[in-house]
RNA sequence: GCACAGGUGACCGAGUGGUUAAUGGUAGCAGACUGUAAAUCUGCCGCUCUUCGGAGCUACGGAGGUUCGAAUCCUCCCCUGUGCA
């Protein structure tokens, strides 16, 4: 099995399931916090770990292909025993191949068919990442899943463009795939024969399964059912055109994956233009696979998307909105700076359960962000996160309940 | 008391005749942020009006003066720092 992928409850489109990774279990729909430089900004890795009012925490997290390849450089990590050991992250990790870094560095990249020739953003020096580059990195790294090397459009892009576009990262999914399949068993944790989240790897950084709740749950039976090595997902891409995005989901599917990706939204692009490519998209990729859409987004996105069937999304909204001083609340969008705070001594979010609502005030948090105090990112960030977590439990009860309606008007509390 | 050096908008600090309501910072106020080149970026920041194009008023320690025109030059006064007595 490449990447188990159990549905437990449906609610329209939507469904509830939980994806078996050799690092522990994921509860989908899920938000994965970005950790591009091998770390969550401002959050420790055992903070991480039991955030949110059930203290299940983040079950998986991101890393960047290109940031970790620039530094401290991938053959450093796997020397190190692979990302999860190097950062003391027992859990899932999912790697970025470096494809957003084509779009968002537009400025310091040329994109051939071969691949994207970069300047490194912190030193100036050349680096050409290639697909299978982008997959030699990742399986170095050892993320339990490893994404394809993709580009993600620009926007607005012309049809033709998109086109092109789309139809390279097609090509470059393939090649993504071949090199993977041959080389996936490279990956630090694979040639160990690792199995589950309760052996003991690296026992000398280890914290027991038994003092971490969310990942405390496997027994022996589904153990063995566990991937050997990393899994491979494919990105859809097809700028804003439906049947593109349509087209790009057929011939991606035709590739073959464990899992698919939406990729090249929330470019620029209205909401609404978000959410029918994303429909679109839907329609075309197989109901009994993971459905990843990148980079999005706002809360109330979030559980849109998930209602539409999505099971899986990161975003750096949470973390850097957090250290910009804006936080997601029940009430809404609080931005902490601001002056009406300086006296507010009530919590963040008064119906959140997390352990920042819990013990210190808005007139607190005021002052740290405006002292640039570096707690002020911590507990910022660790709020945020802990609002995306629970929103994205909420959404797995409700459709446990087969209704989410109510948390689609809001309507429903988090805690 | 004498000799230098200074006194600029909330603060620091440019500016030494007009293009100056006055460069830059800081502080303050607000906004943005969607697979992280982001503890970042943007706007506002003398007062009063405004159809948002602008209009008027006040302002570079104080008071006079020179000049078509002064934060900028001159005189006197006040204050601050350093040195010498």
């Amino acid at each position: 099995m490449t990447l188990p992928f159990n549905i437990q409850a449906q609610a329209g489109a939507a469904r509830q399931a939980r994806i078996e990774t050799a690092h522990g279990p994921v509860e989908t729909p899920a938000f994965m916090p970005v950790g591009t430089a091998g770390t969550v900004k401002a959050v420790p890795q055992d903070i991480l770990e039991d955030l949110g009012a059930d203290n299940l925490g983040a079950q998986i997290i991101l890393g960047n292909t290109y940031h970790l390849y620039l530094r401290p450089g991938h053959e450093l990590v796997r020397k190190l025993g692979g990302l999860h050991k190097f950062m003391s992250w027992e859990r899932a990790l999912l790697t970025d191949s470096g494809g957003f870094q084509v779009f968002s560095l537009s400025e310091l990249r040329k994109v051939t068919e071969e691949g994207v020739s970069f300047r490194s953003h912190l030193d100036g020096t050349s680096h050409l990442f290639t697909p299978e580059r982008s997959m030699e990195i990742q399986i170095a790294l050892g993320a339990d899943i490893v994404m394809a090397f993709d580009e993600c459009t620009e926007h607005p892009a012309e049809r033709e463009r998109a086109r092109q576009s789309m139809e390279m990262t097609l090509r470059w999914a393939r090649r993504s795939k071949e090199y993977f399949e041959a080389h996936k068993q490279e990956c630090p944790w694979a040639e160990s024969g690792h199995r589950g989240i309760g052996s003991s790897r690296h026992p000398e950084t280890l914290h027991t399964p038994a003092t971490r709740p969310g990942a405390a749950a496997e027994d022996e039976s589904v153990s063995k059912e566990l991937p050997a090595t990393p899994a491979l997902f494919g990105i859809v891409q097809g700028g804003m055109y439906a049947d593109l995005r349509r087209e790009s989901a057929e011939r991606t599917v035709e590739i073959g994956f464990p899992g698919y990706a939406i990729g090249g939204l929330s470019v620029g692009e209205s909401r609404e233009k978000t959410r029918d490519m994303i429909a679109a998209t839907l329609e075309i990729l197989p109901k009994d696979k993971p459905r990843y859409v990148m980079g999005v987004g706002y809360p109330e996105e979030i559980v849109q998307y998930a209602a539409m069937g999505v099971d899986m999304m990161d975003c750096v909204l949470p973390t850097r909105a957090a250290r910009h001083g804006l936080l997601f609340t029940s009430e809404g969008r609080v931005n902490i700076k601001n002056a009406r705070y300086a006296q507010d001594q009530g919590p963040p979010d008064s119906k959140c359960g997390c352990r920042v609502c819990r013990r210190y005030s808005r007139a607190y948090l005021r002052h740290l962000f405006v002292s640039a105090e570096p707690l002020a990112a911590v507990l910022n960030t660790m709020h945020n996160l802990a609002f995306y977590l629970d929103t994205m439990r909420a959404v797995r009860h409700a459709i446990t309940l087969g209704d989410l309606s109510g948390i689609l008007s809001g309507s429903v509390s988090l805690a």
